[in-house]
DNA sequence: GGCGCCGCTGGAAGCGTTTTCACTTGCCGC
DNA sequence: GCGGCAAGTGAAAACGCTTCCAGCGGCGCC
């Protein structure tokens, strides 16, 4: 099976290399029935451009890196879903990184060991927030880069309205009448724009606002993982002054949480509530009340996004705020009368 | 920044640019001599060969296409997470094909519009089955493929033992001493070989082992998802016999068919046992009884099958089966006397 | 009726590698 | 001391595209 290249097509058809390449591009300057002719020859030798050739011709790649910190997550799975189906509709290609250690992370920012820049025309960086000298790093070559899930300066951000979100939910607990709410929190992220930080914040601003002071051992790191949720929240309940709710930064940390509070014998929403953040799909099963976010979208806007960038639109910096909305289930009521 | 491409190091290495290549890939016959100082050059001017360059010439591409029905699903997620450690480990790229409609599907397969061929050296597929016409396809271009999760004939595959692990989660409630069970099964899917029907063979097969006679009217299709789980359910308890336990193929299905139960005003496990299959990572938090398989373990299984693949090793077709593990927990219980 | 312009086309020069093949050493064995 | 062989090296030909530039008609306009 011989490889058809664009020389064959050019042969059959009767033109030159450079018309072939023009037609099936569908660049201008090629005449309707020269371009007609190219295509149908095309197709009926079921040529296939090269993508490497041409990637070497053009110094374009039509890929976009994605980078994550890790697959498996729920978010992270919408996200990428979501920049794939804009990606692919756009006849993009997608580089998955998996941005796990710091060996990984150096080598994709830093073009230290292969990098990313002659690979892509651009990356997606899905919650995970550069360091300044990364970002010079990332800025020498002169790829475009948008960040989703976290608001980095000088570089388009997709995002939900991580403190609102985490600030209604806090909210809702207020007016159910709680005053002892519990935290149990992401990681410790040093960065103030990612979600983590900006969602505490979000949570201290509505007690604030409510008047409410924050007991800061009620705070809890439960690292996004239903088993660091279950963990933190056992801490929480051993406190001498027990919240009578808690706040969790993820659905799989208040799935654990709420499993803590069961095995203390405790009912929710009877004795402790507890709301979630994400409304993963699974969240109506245990009835549990969260904040939700369309991760899909965000996926996608950053993708859109991504390829006005490529495509020449030179517009300012964007950022995009999508807003998130708190779905009451089960897992929160008034505090009980003590 | 001018790119520095392989004739610059050549140059102020003072050789010439095959001596670079063959210095910089570790190929023979370059003197130590030589090789160290084309390497230390090239570390100087900070060199990285272009990806696409090499393709071309090569032929290779380094790059191995996934092909996944959905990635936010704990599995798949799982699965491509192990196949990114030890492709990235290896040097090879991942690209990421989301095979969600018919059009993607046959583009992916048949090279019809833009294919795979040229743009990877191999494709590892998960969880999704080829049909005859597909296979001829994929057979067509020469590039080598391995499925995950799925048996296919003349094709590598790696997968657990579908059926053995139905069967064990079947089992144990026989153990149990429930004699009603009903099922929740994935997809009707036309394929023998997937992972639907090979659980629900495991089922039929450990109740006619134990001449334990099956109602099909307790067999529902709960799509995979939590929802899906749940509506199912909801027709199962409808029944007028209603089953006293239930296999889901799916945690998240078995989550929604607990959420069912409750909403029914039934216990679990003291009405109704669940038990269901994957063991996802939250499973703990519902105390959900299921069957635990390493997907992470497939996809790096996987990924190592192909690389030794493309690295020349000519062996026979392999087909490797990675065990499952029944995992207890408290959803299911004997059933209750009536 | 001539000039210029525009639409279309082809030739050919890259793009940055890999790889083949031929060539030069230096060395070993007889 | 000489033929031959192996190790090391370089020149140059691919690899299959894109794109620049020049050329060639035909048309409209003065």
């Amino acid at each position: 099976m011989p490889r058809v290249t664009i020389e064959k097509v050019a042969e059959r058809a009767g033109v030159s290399v450079a018309t072939v390449s023009r037609a099936l591009r569908g660049l201008p300057n090629v005449s309707p029935k020269t371009r007609e002719r190219v295509v149908s020859v095309a197709a009926m030798l079921n040529y296939r451009p090269d993508p490497n050739a041409a990637r070497l011709a053009a110094g374009r790649t039509r890929t976009i890196a994605v980078g994550v910190v890790a697959i498996p997550i729920w978010y992270t799975g919408q996200v990428v879903s979501g920049i794939e189906a804009v990606l692919t509709s756009q006849g993009y290609d997608l580089t998955l990184l998996l941005i796990a250690d710091e060996f990984v992370r150096s080598r994709a920012f830093g073009d230290v060991g292969g990098g990313v820049s002659k690979r892509a025309d651009g990356a997606i960086i899905v919650d995970l927030v550069p360091t300044t000298p990364e970002r010079t790093l990332l800025e020498g070559h002169q790829l475009p880069w948008v960040m989703v899930g976290a608001d980095c300066p000088t570089i388009d951000s997709v995002m939900i309205d991580n403190a609102e979100g985490a600030a209604s939910a806090t909210r809702h607990l207020l007016d159910l009448g709680h005053t002892k709410i519990g935290l149990i929190s992401g990681g410790p992220s040093a960065f103030p724009a990612s979600s983590p930080p900006q969602r505490r914040m979000g949570f201290l601003r509505a007690l604030q606002e409510a008047g409410v002071r924050f007991d800061p051992k009620a705070e809890r790191v439960g690292d996004f993982s239903a088993l660091g949720g279950y963990e933190a929240m056992q801490a929480i309940l051993a406190l001498d002054d027990r919240p009578t709710a808690v706040f969790a930064m993820s659905d799989e940390m208040a799935m654990g949480a709420m499993r803590a509070c069961e095995e203390a014998g405790l009912d929710v929403p009877g004795d402790v509530s507890v709301v979630g953040f994400d409304d993963v799909d699974w969240a109506f099963t245990v009835g549990l009340t969260t904040v939700r976010q369309d991760a899909t979208e965000l996926g996608a806007i950053a993708a859109r996004l991504m390829i006005r960038r490529l495509e020449g639109e030179s517009c300012d910096r964007q950022v995009v705020m999508v807003p998130t909305r708190l779905v009451e289930r089960d897992s929160t009521a008034p505090p009980a009368q003590s």
